[in-house]
DNA sequence: CTCCAGGTTCCGG
DNA sequence: CCGGAACATGGA
């Protein structure tokens, strides 16, 4: 048991950010980096199985981050933003093995999330190293890079095959050496990860906020355009991707990332209760 | 059947 | 620099 103050376990693991986790009862199932756990939160308490995972658990998830200063970091005025946070209580974003983070956004863009775990599980099931009790790791870059196209896209990965194998060669030749982001700032970072195949600016922040730790990455994907649309811009015609990710860098300042996967998780939960809250990208009143 | 999904890349103006 | 289109697949 460790202590998880203001975090809610199924909310994190279904907020978007990791797509392998097994419901396992009240509890969870998963491959944390090639080790199995199991995990299940009992109020403020989180029990791990094995116990001696716990100090591994408790970095993944995040458990130290100091929420209240993070809020208190946010715009004072924005309540939309206010709002999300709100339905978004005890979420944390977390810190996931690089390169799993890195594969499974390659192979996320226009995929359902229902799609995207159904992707990551096939190619852990095929590829990944056995852990037991039907879990497997993430299969590593050597081990994709083995592979041929095809062999890929008979996991249903469609045109992201090639670039999965694309940077999976890459890093599995030294080519490409993920530890050579950890000194670069988050733009610098972002624009290394960009040189790889299959990843844009989109993708790039994902990593930088679920692996790379860096709180101010802002991914704009089609729900944060749509709610930045309609909550900030509602009267604005066109919106390009740099002016939206220069707002969002001045709004919500450098805990930008909460910001951003607060806005996404709560967009959809808007959607699911009532699909023409966030509205299509159309604008104007003409219908 | 049509539309769309946590985008990226390439191409013509 | 900008808008458009191609790219695969499956669920709603």
């Amino acid at each position: 048991m460790i202590p998880a103050p203001d975090f809610d376990l199924a909310l994190t693991l279904h907020s978007g950010q990791a797509f392998h986790w097994e419901a396992d009862g009240p509890g969870f199932r998963g491959a944390l980096g090639d080790v199995a756990v199991r995990l299940e939160q009992r109020g403020d308490l989180l029990a791990v199985e094995p116990e001696s995972a716990s100090a591994l658990v408790a970095h993944y998830l995040a458990l130290d981050h100091r929420m209240a200063e993070i809020h208190a970091a946010f715009p004072p005025g924005d309540a939309v933003l206010a709002e999300a946070a709100r339905a978004c209580h005890g979420l944390r974003l977390l810190r996931q093995p690089f390169w799993e983070c890195l594969a499974t956004f390659i192979t996320s863009s226009m995929k359902q999330v229902a799609h995207i775990r159904a992707i990551s599980l096939e190619l852990r099931r095929r590829y990944g190293a056995d852990l037991g009790g039907g879990l497997h790791a993430y299969p590593s870059p050597a081990r994709l890079a083995a592979l041929s196209e095809e062999d890929l896209r008979s996991c249903a990965l469609g045109y992201r095959a090639r670039n999965l194998l694309g940077t999976a060669r890459l890093l599995a030749a030294g080519r490409f050496d993920p530890a050579g982001l950890a000194g670069l700032t988050r733009e610098a970072a972002e624009k290394a990860l960009r040189t790889l195949p299959g990843v844009g600016p989109k993708v790039a922040n994902c990593v930088l906020l679920f692996a790379c730790g860096h709180l101010d990455a802002f991914p704009i994907d089609v729900w944060i355009e749509r709610s930045l649309r309609e909550f900030y811009f509602p009267r604005r015609r066109k919106l390009t991707a740099e002016f939206l990710r220069r707002f969002a860098a001045r709004h919500f300042g450098p805990q930008g990332g909460y910001a951003q996967q607060y806005l996404f998780h709560y967009a959809r939960i808007v959607r699911r209760r009532d699909p023409r809250r966030i509205s299509e990208p159309s604008p104007g009143p003409s219908a």
